[in-house]
DNA sequence: GTTAGCAATCGTCATACTTGACTGCTAAAG
DNA sequence: CTTTAGCAGTCAAGTATGACGATTGCTAAC
């Protein structure tokens, strides 16, 4: 009874701070969620002792563990374990971090020297990218470029290729869309291609893809030998603006047994099993609008279970949005990974820069 | 003395027959792969006997199972266990399988039935039928689509994007390469690009990528202003023909986990690792030329540590050329597999050619 | 060449015991 | 009221032990 009442006692007087814990717990929580990190083992009292500053006794230590316990920060496996973090910790953890974020330097360097080699296409450099932060972190990590929205088509070409169908080009202020065929009536004309082109150009050119949905029934008044021309390439231009699937890469899976967390293979297999559901994982990539940084502990919203999801955004030239992040178990590395996705962030665009220089001339103009 | 001289009579009596097995030691081994197949559990003389079809005790059995064991067929996990199938006798079990693979149609109806979903682009029909494949076996499945050498050149097209840059189209009787972007020169007159689409069409219409690459040296006597696009645009076939990278698409990854051999992490790890290198899996998942089927059983040659590898190639429009493969145990359902790699062939083809009829009317031409 | 029977071998499982790592509690000191 | 030291209690994990069952190899008989 005493027992319990002085439990109860304890309680209420944090619930009455609820948002702020006491210096000492902040500081001691912190001690854990940063041992337990790099450990995976329970922490015991003992060992928060080693770790802090100033002289204490372990049974103080204990005592304030038990009061963060019942908080919810803290988990005992069995009553004669030391304690691990709770989700609830995490989260607390990593919103302590920013503060402590800068001053890692030293990965700049190895990424940029990672990028030496000389690659290919975009598509190269977006998949080395992602096994360059797998590299570094030691992470799973998933790279997502998105479709975008608010997309204004500058020009559109036809081009004949034969067998009574064109390959349609659309070139926007972010990027050519050029993965469509359409098929050509049978009975056309010689100028039919040129004619075609004048009129998508007048009607489509400096518009943007909603603007563009709405033209859909003025078109009625137009000749009706390029009526259906016209619908297949609206429907096309909305196909690509609604962004049935986002360009998802993913590299370095194996690297999460690495981890003592998913060494029994029902666990490994959920998590396998959702990072292989794509368009999925796009989903949980994604940082929400206004945010640089999302992380995403556990399950909970759109999470994955047992693991910790660190996610940034990108822009490219303003409108191409990458969102890249790794997948970990909860007690990842937040101040490395939040380092790598900083600085990877540079490496890109330097990249990117010098590749696209000539898109960035076309915005110039 | 006498155990020893035994056995050696019995090994030079093997031996004397190397290639072939007696008649009853096939059909037991294979009575007990096809048991190991769907189990997974050391096989015992007396689960053989109970498979055998004539009376045989369990003792010839075991005599019998002590010579295969000699001839490297099969291997005891301990002594007071039963036997496992080794690699050899994987080998000798697929060889002897193609003439019972007939007979099951189901899988037909599945997979068409899995087809019905409306699908968009090519990739798309891909990545369904790898996971249609994935899921039928329930093993990993692999689909590489191989950049192909022998190709002809039909046409050339020059499209300009603005922003001194133009994007190049190659129709070829296998398929337009639409992907490259080249820049232009800076001082370019009006017809430039009319005037250069002609001199391409001129020096590569219906010409092979060999032959082109061979008037390389002849362009040294063309107008100077478009030696260097010519010298781009050759250079950008080349590249297509060697095929830096073929398209691996890998579906399914977290099947292996359902299997009782991958039940330890560092087994698992080191097969997902090596899934994972996409160049290395898509050498591993070619078929050799001149076979319908490839049968990789474990590590040697270019194959997987503990894993089996079946594969098959499809041809496309007569040309382009997909493999497809199934990654899992050596005691994989070799039959099921063989089964479903034959039927997705159909299905597969269906799909294709009534989205690309529009090339066939190309080739009738 | 085949069969039945038997002793021997070895993995598996359950049990029990030991050890070591923590904790929570209490009582005393600051 | 907070902090500390000490102690008893709890539990996971490791280790030794023995019974059990499965299976084999060998031998002798058919």
């Amino acid at each position: 009874m005493t027992i319990a009442n002085r439990q109860k006692s304890r309680v209420l007087k944090e619930v009455g701070m609820q948002t702020k814990l006491s210096e000492r717990k902040q500081k001691i929580l912190k001690l854990l969620v940063a041992r337990y990190i790099s450990t995976a083992q329970p922490i015991s009292s003992s060992d928060v002792k080693n770790d802090y500053d100033e002289d204490i006794s372990s049974a103080t230590i204990r005592s304030e563990l038990a009061s963060l316990e019942e908080l919810g920060y803290l988990i005992q496996p069995h009553v004669s374990a030391g304690r691990i973090p709770s989700n609830k910790a995490y989260r607390m953890y990593v919103e302590s971090l920013p503060a402590q974020t800068k001053g890692n330097e030293l990965s700049v360097a190895d990424i940029r020297s990672y990028f030496e080699r000389k690659m290919g296409e975009v598509e190269d450099i977006i998949r080395t990218t992602a096994q360059v932060i797998s590299d570094i972190t030691n992470y799973t990590s998933v790279i997502v470029v998105k479709k975008m929205s608010e997309v204004v088509v500058k020009s559109i070409k036809l081009v004949d290729i034969g067998a009574e169908s064109a390959l349609v080009i659309i070139i926007t202020n972010a990027g050519i869309i050029k993965d469509n065929i359409i098929d050509l009536p049978k009975d056309m004309g010689g100028g039919y291609l040129d004619t075609a082109s004048k009129i998508l150009n007048d009607l489509f050119a400096d518009k943007s893809i909603d603007e563009i949905r709405k033209t859909k029934d003025s078109i009625e008044n137009e000749l009706k030998e390029y009526k259906s021309l016209l619908n297949d390439i609206i429907e096309l231009i909305e196909n690509y603006s609604d962004g049935k699937h986002d360009k998802v890469f993913v590299e370095g899976r194996a690297k999460l047994l690495d981890y003592p967390e998913y060494n029994q293979i029902d666990k490994v297999k959920s998590v396998l099993a959702q990072i292989d559901k794509k368009d999925e994982l796009g989903d949980m990539i994604t940082c929400n609008e206004g945010f640089e940084f999302s992380v995403k502990i556990g399950k909970d919203e759109d999470g994955i279970d047992n693991c910790s999801i660190v996610s940034a955004r990108y822009k490219i030239d303003g409108k191409q949005e990458v969102h890249a992040g790794v997948i970990g178990p909860e007690r990842m590395n937040y101040t490395k990974v939040f380092n790598v996705l900083s600085h990877i962030d540079d490496a890109i665009k330097a990249i990117i820069d010098k590749k696209e220089d000539c898109n960035d001339k076309e915005e110039d103009k």
